[in-house]
RNA sequence: GUGGGUGUAGCUCAGUUGGUUAGAGCGUCGGAUUGUGGUUCCGAAUGUCGAGGGUUCGAGUCCCUUCAUCCACCCCA
């Protein structure tokens, strides 16, 4: 016998895993289509070298791979972006820029797991690319609060930061040539605080203290926007990179407040770097207020020349990926999934299989009405076919006995508020009972949301 | 990749210095209740103690290896 198992950082996943796993994916698709990005696919295979060229040592490290069949090295797409910038580089000429995809799909990382980190995991991008426009970087704004609104969170903050601030502020100090080295340091300041990073800056960027210092002062701006602006314009003294990249956040945080995104969601923090060096402009991070250690649940940023590598043509872009699997995993934490093992929301007992048809006849005339619907399938006592429906998590059960179908009735059972309707039904006329039970469902989502 | 914790019934866990046939609660199944589900009562089933090897008269318990999972570092969604 073979013992029946899955490799580390890969799961299965069982209804109550997938029906919520499904809705966000729907979700998601909506809402990147109400702001007109179109969906593309890529294979999840891709020639070792166009993964590994833009590739970092640690995503070297990270990637699967191997020789296949025909004797190429291939690797495993291990996010969207870089298969991203393959693709544009190669359609760029049957493509019109502005070019605004999303992409949903599973990308594969071969690290140690953790909660909410897998080897197997979905990401859900959008990015826009061909314009360098401020709009663009509104709009990836706009639509991380629409997506997590529509999602149903409410309590999140969405970080944004500026390469070009500290870039600046690197340049008046005379340490560009430190940049990784800084930010590296830098991302451990929220987790080790500010005099260790200071130190370690100071041993592993081989820094002064004081540079360190002014690096860290810029980084702990905290409060409104506009005092976090203010604050930068001071430190960073006038120099041009750091002028460009404040105006920017500037013009950012009030068009995302206009495009419908609530002030107290957005805050400006300079400490956040993200360890991709491909970003050059805008970065945002967005985490959950009530569970911040799972960490950036959606993050994104602007990258200026991410398809240098297969293009001479330069292909600005800005986007970002909501981590879906690591939301669930944040969702089931804050217990704000609900348990539901059934994707239809009605079912219709079996309750006197001398009426078979009559049950197959009403489940057809209540799918053409637009409702899901299981028909149970034994004759068991109705006690048992009850409680099937309940612990299963649908909203409705129809109950119709012999004494029903000679009286023209059928009872609606509001299974979660356990309370029953008797509604007049006849296959000819289904309207009342599926009126009916629209009422009850209608209820039922309000009480039932993620 | 490095270091540490955990792994016993479907789930949460107990299992005393190694000592006969491995336990509890919840859940599951059957019945009380042959036309009405989350309560109550009665009854029942269920484990190669993650896997493999070793020490021992004897291992769930000790040792080694391995797999999975969680935590920290690293990195990130």
């Amino acid at each position: 016998m073979i013992t029946p198992r899955t490799l580390k950082g890969f799961r299965d996943y069982l209804p109550e895993a997938m029906i919520p796993r499904e809705r966000l994916m729907q979700t998601a698709r909506e809402t990147f289509r109400s702001f007109g990005f179109a969906p593309i696919d890529t294979p999840a295979l891709e020639y070792l070298e166009v993964l590994s060229g833009k590739g970092s040592d640690e995503t070297d490290r990270q990637l699967y791979r191997f020789t296949d069949n025909g004797g190429r090295d291939v690797g495993m797409r291990f996010d969207l972006t870089v298969p991203l910038a393959r693709f544009a580089a190669q359609h760029i000429a049957q493509l019109q820029t502005p070019f605004k995809r999303y992409h949903i799909a599973p990308v594969w990382r071969g690290e140690n797991t953790q909660a909410g980190r897998y080897r197997e995991f979905v990401q859900c991008d959008f990015d826009t690319i061909g314009t360098e426009s401020v709009l663009a970087d509104i709009e990836m704004v706009v639509v991380i609060n629409a997506l997590m609104s529509a999602i149903g969170l409410e309590r999140f903050t969405i970080r944004i930061n500026n390469r070009q601030v500290l870039s600046g502020l690197l340049e008046h100090l005379g340490l560009e040539s430190h940049t990784v080295a800084i930010l590296r340091s830098l991302d451990k300041l929220p987790k080790i605080g500010r005099e260790k990073t200071a130190e370690e800056m100071v041993q592993a960027a081989g820094v002064t203290a004081e540079q360190a210092d002014a690096v860290l002062e810029l980084a702990q701006c905290t409060g409104s926007t506009d005092e976090v602006l203010a604050a930068l314009e001071r430190i960073a003294d006038g120099n041009p990179t750091a002028a460009t990249g404040i105006a920017r956040l500037r013009e950012i945080v009030t068009g995302a407040i206009a495009g419908g995104v609530p002030a107290e969601r957005l805050q400006l923090d300079v400490s956040i770097a993200r360890g991709l060096d491909y970003y050059t402009g805008v970065i945002v991070e967005t985490f959950l207020d009530d569970l911040p250690s799972i960490g950036s649940v959606c993050s994104g940023g602007r990258y200026d020349n991410l398809a240098g590598l297969f293009t001479k043509q330069h292909l600005p872009g800005i986007g970002a990926s909501l981590g879906l699997d690591r939301l669930l995993t944040a969702l089931q934490q804050l217990e704000l999934l609900p348990q539901v093992a059934t994707p239809a929301p009605v079912m219709i007992a079996l309750f006197d299989e001398q009426h078979r048809n009559d049950y197959l006849q009403m489940a057809y005339q209540l799918r053409r009405g637009g409702l899901g619907v299981e028909l149970y399938s034994e004759p068991k006592k109705l006690g048992a076919q009850l409680k099937y429906a309940a612990e299963k998590g649908f909203d409705v059960a129809i109950v119709a006995g012999s004494d029903e179908w000679a009286t023209g009735k059928v009872q609606v059972k509001d299974l979660k508020r356990k309370i029953a309707i008797t509604t007049a039904y006849r296959h000819d006329a289904p309207g009342e009972l599926i009126a009916t039970i629209n009422r009850v469902l209608e209820g039922a989502q309000l009480a039932d949301e993620y």
